[in-house]
RNA sequence: GGGCCCGUGGCGGAAUGGUAGACGCUGCAGACUUAAAAUCUGUUGUUCGUAAGAGCGUGCCGGUUCAAGUCCGGCCGGGCCCACCA
C-alpha cells in the first residue's frame, strides 16, 4: 500500500481558501444564539509579526473555534493599533511617511495572520490610523468635554531639550532622553487630561468583581488606584497668617511628630524659604535627583530648614518646618509631618538634622529607636488622651477631635492620577480643538470632523511637525470666523486602544463609535468581551484606560457597557536560549549548530558558540525566532500544537528547534494514522461491536471529550494536547492489536479525534475530514457530546496504604460497600506482610 | 520597604487530600537500510540487586490526617510587580 505524504503547505493553503471562499468566519448578530466575544490584544504594526503574536492568537483561536463548534455566535476580530512613536522614526530614518509605512507594514502582517489559519472575521478588521476610526475618537473626546471628563491642565512633563517634544515616562531612561540621550527637563505645559481621578472609586469596587481575571492583575490594578485613608489637617506657622496643609494615614501617630516638611516644588516652599542662603542650589539639587529606583534607593534624605516653627492647631505641638527631598508634590497635600519613630523615611531625615524621636507605640516585641523606626502594631503611649488606644482606636479617635474642633478631617485619597493625553506628535489622533484670542477653546464642530493629518509633512526639523507645518494649523475661529490656530498635539495612542473592542461590533458604521442595539449585543450591559487575551505587562496602563473609558462612554450614553472584558487570561513570554560567539558577539538561533556531541558551533565557521541562559525573546541579545520561517517550515498546525503543547498558557514557553520537531512529526503521524486505516473503518452508520476492545476505545473517546473540553475552558491548553495524544496512542494501539483480525474501528473514533484536534490543528482536520468522505467543513461541524452512560465506570482502582506506604492496588466494584473493599485489601499478600 | 507567584526526573510539565512523574522533549538500545535520513519497537527518577524485588524520593523543618506534592505554621531559594505614596 503506498500513502501519499502529508503535503502541509498544499493543505494549509487549500483550506485557507475554502475557509475564505465559503467565508465561514464573517458573523452577524444573530439573537437566536447566544453570543461570545473572543479578542486578543491587537498588535502594533511593526512590520512582521513575532512569535508572541503567534502565541497570543493561538490561544484566542482555540477559544474561538471551540465556542464556534459549541454553538455560539462567536465574535474574533482583529485589528491594528496604528498609531504610535516607530512610525514616526522610521519616517525620520528612511524618509517614508509614516502612513505609507503603517500601510505597507500592515498588509504584510495581515498576510503571515492568514497564513496562521486564524478563524477571524477580517471583514471587521480596523486601523486606528484610519480617519474613520479617528473621527469617532475625536467626537467622543468632545463629548467628554462637555461632560467634564476631559479639561485642560497645565502639568508637569517630561521635556527631551532637543527633540523638542514630551516624552512619556518609559522614554526616559536614567534622566534621559532615550534617543537624544539629553538630560530631560521637567516643564509645565498645557495638557488636555482626562477625569479617570473621578472614577477611581468605581474602578476600583468594579476591578475586585472581575472573577475571571487573574488576581494578580486586579491586584495590581487595586495597588495602581491606591485608595488611602487618613486625615487632612493644617498646621499654623508661627509669625505668618498662613498655614501648611498636611495629609497623614496614620493620624494616630500625632504626638510623636517632630517636624512637618513641604514638596520642594510645593507652592509655599519659595515664600517659606524667603531668601535664606542655599535655597536655589537645594531646589536645583533636588531636580537633578534621578527618578529610578536605584536613585531613589541610594539619596540621601535632604532637608531645607526655613527656620520657621509650626503649631498643631489642636494639641499645640510645635515643631520646625523643612523643605525636603523625599515628599512628593503629586501625593497628598505635598506636605506631611514626620514621625521618626515609626516612619523610616522620618527616621533616617531626624537622624541627619537632630530632631526628636518620641516614641508613641509601645510593643511587646522589642524596639530599638537607636536603630529604625517601628512600623508595627501596638498602643499608643506618651500620647495624653490617646494612651492605651489600639492604632485603628486611636486613628478613629483623633480624626473626631479634629472634626469636631473643625481643625482637620477624615479623607479618601487614591494615588492615581488624571490621565494626560496630549503628546508633541504627529502620527497620532489630532486633538479637536481650535485656540481663538477672541472666543478662547472653541472645540471643533461636528459637522467638521474628522480633523485629519496633513499628508504632506516634513520631519528634518526636530519636534512636532505638526507645529511647523506651513498653513494646517491656521483655520477661522468656527464660532467668530477670525483667524484663529489648531491645537497641534495629537492625542497619546493608549486613546485609540481604549475603546477598539465596541468598534469592532460596528466597524462601518460612519455617524458613531458603535451603534447602541450592536453595542447591546455584543457587549451588554452584564459583561463585554467574554475571553480577552493578552500580555501581562498591559495589566495596568492599557486594560485600566480602557475600563475608564468604557465607563466614560457609558456616562455620555453611547453605550450601556459597565466593563469591557469580564474574562481575562494574560500568556507567559516567549523565550529562547541566547547564543554568543568567541568575540561575545550574539548570534541568531539560525546562526548555530548543535553537534552530536552536545556541544554548539556557529553554522558557517564552525567556531565553538557559547550557550546562554533562556530569557525572554529580544531583538538586541538574537534570541529570536522569525514565525514566518517556521510557518513556512513546519506549517500552521505545527507552530500552534508547539505553542499549546507543553507549558501552561500562563507560564514562560521556551521555544526549542527539537520541540517544534516534535509537533510536525505529530502532525505527520495523525495523517498516517487516518489515512493508513482507512479500510479498516466501520461502515457508516454501522453499530460498533460490542466487544472488549471497542468498548474501550469508545471509552476513551467519550472521556476525551469531557477531557478536551474541561481543559479549553480551563485555558489548560497543554492538559488537552497531553489528552489527545493519549487518545490516539490508544487508537494507535487498537489497531495494532487488531492488525489481521476483522475487527474495525468503529468511524466515531476517527470522527471525535478529528472534532477534538480541529480548534488546535484546523487545517489537518479539515482535510482528514474531507479524506473520511465529508463535504462540508468541520468548522461547521458541532462539538462532539460525552456519552455518560459509556464514561460510567463500574469499577474503581484503589491503592491500598498500610502505615502510609502503598502496598498494594485492588480494582472493585464501583458499588461495592466499605467492608468488601476492606475485605479485599486484606486478602492481599503484601497487605498481610505488612500487617 | 510593600504586594503577588513559584520550588516535582536530564528538560517542559501531569496528579477532586487517595497508585507521584500522565503527555511530551532529550538520551540510550534495537529493527528497517549498502549507508544515512525518515519511520517503527523497547527503555529512560534514584540506590541496592544477575533477577524477582526492596529501599529512598515532590526545596528544608515541624504540624493536621488512616493517608500530604496537595492543607496549616516556620525557614531557605527563585521570579514578577509596585514603591521616598506620608
Amino acid at each position: 500500500m503506498t500513502t501519499e505524504r502529508y503535503n502541509i503547505k498544499a493543505a494549509e493553503a487549500k483550506w485557507q481558501k475554502s475557509w475564505s471562499d465559503q467565508d465561514v468566519f464573517t458573523v452577524k448578530e444573530d439573537t437566536s444564539k447566544e453570543k461570545y466575544y473572543v479578542l486578543e490584544m491587537f498588535p502594533y504594526p511593526s512590520g512582521r509579526i513575532h512569535v508572541g503574536h503567534v502565541r497570543n492568537y493561538t490561544l484566542g483561536d482555540v477559544v474561538a473555534r471551540y465556542r464556534h463548534a459549541l454553538g455560539y455566535n462567536v465574535l474574533h476580530p482583529m485589528g491594528w493599533d496604528a498609531f504610535g512613536l516607530p512610525a514616526e522614526n522610521a519616517a525620520i530614518e528612511r524618509g517614508e511617511h509614516p502612513g505609507k509605512w503603517t500601510r505597507e507594514n500592515i498588509a504584510q502582517m495581515r498576510e503571515q495572520l492568514k497564513s496562521m489559519g486564524l478563524s477571524i472575521d477580517w471583514s471587521r478588521e480596523v486601523a486606528t490610523c484610519d480617519p474613520d476610526y479617528y473621527r469617532h475618537e475625536q467626537a467622543m473626546f468632545l463629548k467628554f468635554l462637555e461632560k467634564g471628563i476631559a479639561y485642560r491642565k497645565e502639568a508637569v512633563v517630561n521635556w527631551d531639550p532637543v527633540d523638542n517634544t514630551v516624552l512619556a515616562n518609559e522614554q526616559v531612561i536614567d534622566g534621559k532622553g532615550w534617543r537624544t540621550g539629553a538630560p530631560v527637563e521637567r516643564r509645565k505645559l498645557n495638557q488636555w487630561a482626562l477625569k479617570i481621578t473621578d472614577y477611581a472609586e468605581e474602578l476600583l469596587e468594579d476591578v475586585k468583581k472581575l472573577e475571571r481575571w487573574p488576581e494578580k492583575v486586579r491586584i495590581m490594578q487595586e495597588n495602581w488606584i491606591g485608595k488611602s485613608q487618613g486625615l487632612q489637617f493644617k498646621w499654623n506657622i508661627i509669625g505668618s497668617e498662613d498655614q501648611i496643609e498636611v495629609y497623614t494615614t496614620r493620624p494616630d501617630t500625632l504626638f510623636g511628630a517632630s517636624f512637618v516638611a513641604l514638596a520642594p516644588d510645593h507652592p509655599m516652599s519659595a515664600a517659606l524659604a524667603g531668601n535664606k542662603n542655599g535655597f536655589d542650589a537645594f531646589i536645583k539639587a533636588c531636580q537633578a535627583q534621578g527618578t529610578s529606583e536605584a536613585a531613589i534607593e541610594q539619596a540621601e534624605k535632604l532637608g531645607f530648614d526655613t527656620g520657621l516653627q509650626a503649631t498643631h492647631p489642636l494639641l499645640g505641638r510645635e515643631v520646625p518646618i523643612y523643605i525636603a527631598n523625599f515628599i512628593l508634590m503629586d501625593y497628598g497635600t505635598g506636605a506631611i509631618f514626620g514621625v521618626p519613630a515609626h516612619d523610616q523615611r522620618d527616621f533616617d531625615f531626624a537622624k541627619k538634622y537632630n530632631l526628636p524621636i518620641q516614641q508613641v507605640i509601645s510593643s511587646a516585641e522589642e524596639i530599638d529607636l537607636n536603630k529604625e523606626s517601628y512600623s508595627g502594631a501596638g498602643k499608643l503611649i506618651n500620647s495624653q488622651f490617646l494612651d492605651g488606644l489600639e492604632i485603628a482606636e486611636a486613628q478613629a479617635e483623633i480624626i473626631k477631635r479634629c472634626e469636631n474642633d473643625n481643625s482637620g478631617f477624615g479623607v479618601t485619597k487614591y494615588r492615581l492620577r488624571d490621565w494626560g493625553v496630549s503628546r508633541q506628535r504627529y502620527w497620532g489622533c489630532p486633538i479637536p480643538i481650535i485656540y481663538c484670542d477672541d472666543c478662547g477653546v472653541v472645540p471643533v464642530p461636528a459637522a467638521q470632523l474628522p480633523v485629519t493629518l496633513p499628508e504632506d509633512v516634513s520631519f528634518d526639523k526636530p519636534g512636532n511637525p505638526l507645529a511647523h507645518h506651513p498653513s494646517w494649523k491656521h483655520v477661522n475661529c468656527p464660532s467668530c470666523d477670525k483667524p484663529a490656530t489648531r491645537e497641534t498635539d495629537t492625542f497619546d495612542t493608549f486613546f485609540e486602544s481604549s475603546w477598539y473592542q465596541f468598534r469592532y461590533c460596528d466597524p462601518q458604521n460612519d455617524t458613531q463609535p458603535i451603534a447602541l442595539d450592536k453595542a447591546d449585543y455584543w457587549m451588554p450591559f452584564g459583561g463585554g468581551v467574554e475571553q480577552y487575551i493578552g500580555g501581562v505587562e498591559h495589566a495596568v496602563l492599557h486594560l485600566l484606560y480602557a475600563r475608564f473609558f468604557t465607563k466614560a462612554m457609558r456616562d455620555c450614553g453611547i453605550v450601556n457597557t459597565s466593563e469591557p472584558f469580564t474574562g481575562l487570561f494574560t500568556q507567559g513570554m516567549v523565550t529562547h536560549e541566547t547564543y554568543q560567539d568567541e568575540a561575545g558577539k550574539w548570534l541568531l538561533p539560525s546562526e548555530t549548530l548543535k553537534n552530536d556531541d552536545g556541544t554548539t558551533v556557529h553554522v558557517q565557521t564552525g567556531k565553538p558558540v557559547t550557550v546562554g541562559a533562556t530569557i525572554k525573546m529580544s531583538k538586541s541579545k538574537k534570541n529570536v525566532v522569525d514565525p514566518e520561517e517556521i510557518l513556512g517550515t513546519y506549517g500552521a498546525d505545527a507552530a500552534r500544537l508547539f505553542i499549546l503543547s507543553d507549558s501552561p498558557p500562563e507560564r514562560d514557553l521556551e521555544w526549542t528547534e527539537s520541540g517544534i520537531e516534535g509537533a510536525w512529526r505529530y502532525i505527520n503521524r495523525l495523517h498516517r494514522l487516518i489515512t493508513e486505516n482507512m479500510h479498516k473503518l466501520s461502515p457508516a452508520g454501522a453499530q460498533p461491536a460490542e466487544d472488549k476492545a471497542t468498548t474501550e476505545i469508545l471509552r476513551a473517546a467519550h472521556a476525551t471529550i469531557k477531557g478536551v473540553g474541561a481543559d479549553i475552558d480551563n485555558f489548560q491548553m497543554n492538559k488537552a494536547v497531553a489528552r489527545i495524544r493519549e487518545f490516539s496512542n490508544a487508537i494507535d494501539k487498537f489497531l495494532k492489536d487488531s492488525a489481521g483480525s476483522d475487527t474495525a474501528i468503529p468511524r466515531e473514533v476517527f470522527e471525535i479525534l478529528l472534532q477534538l484536534i480541529a480548534p488546535m490543528m484546523p487545517h489537518l482536520a479539515e482535510e482528514l475530514w474531507h479524506l473520511l468522505g465529508h463535504e462540508t467543513l468541520i468548522y461547521n461541524q458541532m462539538w462532539p457530546k460525552a456519552n455518560e452512560a459509556l464514561l460510567a465506570n463500574d469499577t474503581v482502582t484503589i491503592g491500598v496504604q498500610v502505615n502510609g506506604k502503598v502496598r498494594a492496588t485492588i480494582t472493585m466494584p464501583k458499588d461495592a460497600d466499605s467492608k468488601a473493599f476492606e475485605n479485599e485489601a486484606l486478602a492481599q499478600d503484601t497487605v498481610k506482610a505488612a500487617i
